[in-house]
DNA sequence: GAGCACTGC
């Protein structure tokens, strides 16, 4: 660990040059991408394995599972702890009479390419003793597999089946400092689980900033005692590659200007070595693209012999695209990556040896109030800011150029607000319901939501029928709604379809909602791109449209040239195949009979607005919407296919986001008529043919 | 007239 003693410098972007560094600490880091074992230049395994950091702990890590229920492992980056710990509690035997040691990770890339690597080191084909289970890929053998890496939202899943999970000896919860809604989850079951199983051991692999939280959370320990403790922490030394931090001097008013100017200067005063720079969304990624790539034409033509090559990269840019920021380049080109949140922790980018952080993010918001979602650019948490910097120490030492003052740094707060805290928890109090959890707003959360946002899963959940009035789950309709992988209102109005006649297209439109980016609009062919899609639209709305694509997708051969030629995402239109698979599954299981409306949208469009009347609005007559709950005005999102047209008087929507004003996305025509019909429990029929929430005051 | 952080089942 770097110590941080030396004078600490600072610069001015656009200015005077970086100056002198200050090392700082770096927080711990994601298993990354898969390391390639070359048998002619590489150690042997052992050899290997055996100088990772976290060998020297092997015994004291044993010794710590043996005794406490709990261990808090601090492992910083690179010390080896998710491929090593679960061998060592192997080699003890914690594996021994078909027990299985679980270690889970939030993404699924990373299960499996952890999975991979531990799967080579013992020699073993991928599947048998050592094994991943993620959704719609299960490469696990019950009889055989021993490690098993797996998703936080598939041990959770597996909860439903066994409560107790009994096949399991050790479960190690890896990234649990990142507190993912699944993670969070799990943390809270298994502590219960822990008082009905002793047997079983629990290992958390946190930051440093956590693990005091942690530790107090699972020591169930009341006696003051220290020798009575149930949990136990202990920190394993990374191995990373120094980071120097630069401040500004003063605030900066405007970091896409600044993150440009501060490229440029790296680029003419710095050696070689990759840039990365975070922004916050794909707006900002594009115009500072841009900009570079008019500098980096400039400077070719003044003869610099160094290039500049730009690649932008966020989650909604097409595959292809996202695959050039992993392409290498030649030694006379500097590759500069301008991406938002997705480098920081779900892809990793070598050669980066400086970072630019401008200090904000765009983090998902819920109020409980208005049941909307949002997305608020935030200023990041110091984990986040460690996080970020960390980038740059992978392959040797970087720098780290921050857009803020020391000052400002000092002012965020120490970690992100959990999901828990932030997100709609109906699906998340249907699941703990299915769970045996009866009472939720006692459930021992590790950071509990606020009560309100309970209260509305809860009143969600009652509307929906899967709730009864003592708060219990129904038998079957919300027993069968949990087993959905959806949030409920999607499970309801896919258990209602028979009724309507159209469970058939009800799949597809589940399915097809369920993947991003589905149009693609590459941002030099916004107008082909319109065009084309254009194609497909009808009058009723998104939903319609989107079951539309999937038959043309179907009636072309799945075809990717096909999609290509209509600026449709082809890996998401796949996934919806494999979604929609599953989707039909499940449909089997309850005996849901397949059924097809025969080219009547009126009973498609009936069957959406059973799952999701609580999302209604009706225009106003100054133009915009209201919804039908409280009257808050709501907009079409401009992704709509309703956007610009004549609007319908009645809507239903899948979700509101909030940028500069409340959006519908997914937004579908329907009638007043079907609402009063299909929730009769929620809207009743108020004065001159509107209608009113029951829950609130009559308009 | 105008907009889409990132995961996961």
């Amino acid at each position: 660990m770097a110590a941080s003693h030396s004078a600490k410098k600072f610069w001015k972007p656009g200015s005077e040059g970086p100056g002198i560094s200050e090392e700082r600490d770096l927080s711990s880091e994601t298993t990354g991408s898969p390391v390639i074992y070359n048998p002619n230049t590489a150690l042997s395994i052992e050899n290997q394995r055996q100088r990772l950091p976290v060998f020297k702990h092997r015994n004291n890590i044993l010794y710590l599972v043996e005794t406490y229920q709990t261990v808090i492992i601090v492992g910083e980056t690179g010390c080896g702890k998710t491929t090593q710990i679960p061998q060592y509690l192997m080699e003890a035997g914690w594996a021994a009479e078909g027990k299985v040691i679980g270690v889970t990770q939030p993404r699924r890339v990373a299960a499996i390419s952890v999975a991979g690597r531990v799967a080579e080191e013992r020699g073993a084909l991928m599947g048998h003793e050592v094994g991943y289970t993620i959704r719609f890929d299960d490469c696990s053998d019950p009889q055989a597999t021993r490690i098993k890496f797996l998703t936080d939202g598939m041990l959770v899943r597996e909860m439903m089946a066994d409560p107790l999970l009994k096949k399991y000896s050790v479960l190690m919860l890896d990234e649990a400092h990142e507190r993912t809604l699944y993670t969070d989850i799990a943390i809270g079951l298994l502590k219960k689980i822990q008082k009905k199983r002793r047997d079983l051991r629990v290992i958390v692999a946190s930051a440093t900033l956590d693990a005091k939280k942690f530790h107090e959370f699972f020591n169930l320990n009341e006696s003051g005692d220290p020798s009575k403790d149930t949990c136990g922490i202990l920190t394993v030394e990374g191995r990373t590659f120094p980071v120097d931090i630069f401040y500004t001097i003063s605030p900066v008013p405007d970091y896409v200007k600044a993150t440009v100017e501060t490229v440029l200067k790296i680029h003419e005063t710095e050696d070689d070595g990759d840039v990365l720079a975070f922004l916050t969304g794909q707006d900002e990624v594009e115009k500072v693209s841009s900009l570079l790539v008019e500098h980096a034409r400039t400077m070719s033509r003044q003869g610099m012999k160094k290039h500049l090559r730009i690649l932008p990269m966020y989650s909604g840019l097409p595959y292809a695209d996202q695959m050039k920021v992993f392409e290498r380049t030649s030694p006379s080109v500097r590759k500069v990556v301008v991406a938002t949140n997705i480098a920081e922790t779900s892809i990793t980018i070598n050669g980066v040896v400086f970072v630019i952080d401008c200090a904000f993010v765009k983090l998902r918001a819920y109020n409980p109030r208005s049941a909307f979602e949002s997305l608020v650019v935030t200023p990041i948490s110091k984990a986040s800011a460690s996080q970020r910097a960390g980038r740059a120490g992978r392959n040797r030492s970087g720098k780290c150029f921050r857009l803020y003052t020391e000052e400002d740094y000092e002012k965020l707060p120490d970690a992100t607000v959990p999901e828990m805290q932030r997100t709609n928890l109906a699906p998340v109090i249907l699941q703990l319901k299915a769970l045996g959890i009866d009472n939720v707003l006692r459930f021992n959360f590790l950071s509990p939501p606020p009560a309100q946002t309970m209260v509305q899963a809860l009143e969600l959940l009652y509307a929906l029928g899967g709730l009864d009035n003592y708060g219990r789950l129904t038998d079957p309709m919300g027993l069968r709604m949990a087993e959905f992988p959806l949030s409920p209102m999607f499970a309801k109005m896919l258990l209602e379809s028979a009724n309507f006649g159209c469970s058939q297209e009800i799949v597809t439109i589940a399915a097809m909602m369920q993947i991003q980016n589905l149009f693609v609009v590459p941002p030099n062919q916004k107008k082909v791109a319109a065009r084309e899609h254009r194609k497909f639209a009808v009058a009723e709305g998104d939903h319609l449209t989107m079951l539309n694509v999937y038959e043309a997708f179907i009636k072309h051969q799945k075809s990717s040239q096909w999609c290509q030629q209509h600026f449709l995402n082809y890996k998401g239109l796949q996934r919806a195949l494999t979604v929609r698979e599953q989707l039909r599954r499940l449909m089997n299981k309850f005996k849901v009979p397949k059924t097809s409306s025969e080219g009547d949208p009126d009973v498609i469009l009936r069957c959406i607005v059973s799952g999701f009347f609580a999302n209604a609005a009706r225009i106003h007559h100054s133009g915009t919407y209201r919804t039908l709950r409280d009257d808050r005005e709501l907009h079409i999102h401009p992704t709509s296919v309703l956007f610009g047209e004549k609007p319908p008087k009645w809507v239903v929507f899948n979700e509101v986001v909030q940028t500069t004003k409340y959006y519908m996305r997914d937004v579908t025509a329907v009638e007043s008529s079907w609402l009063v019909e299909l929730a009769p429990h929620f809207y009743k029929q108020a004065k001159h043919g509107s209608l009113a929430s029951k829950r609130s005051r009559v308009l």
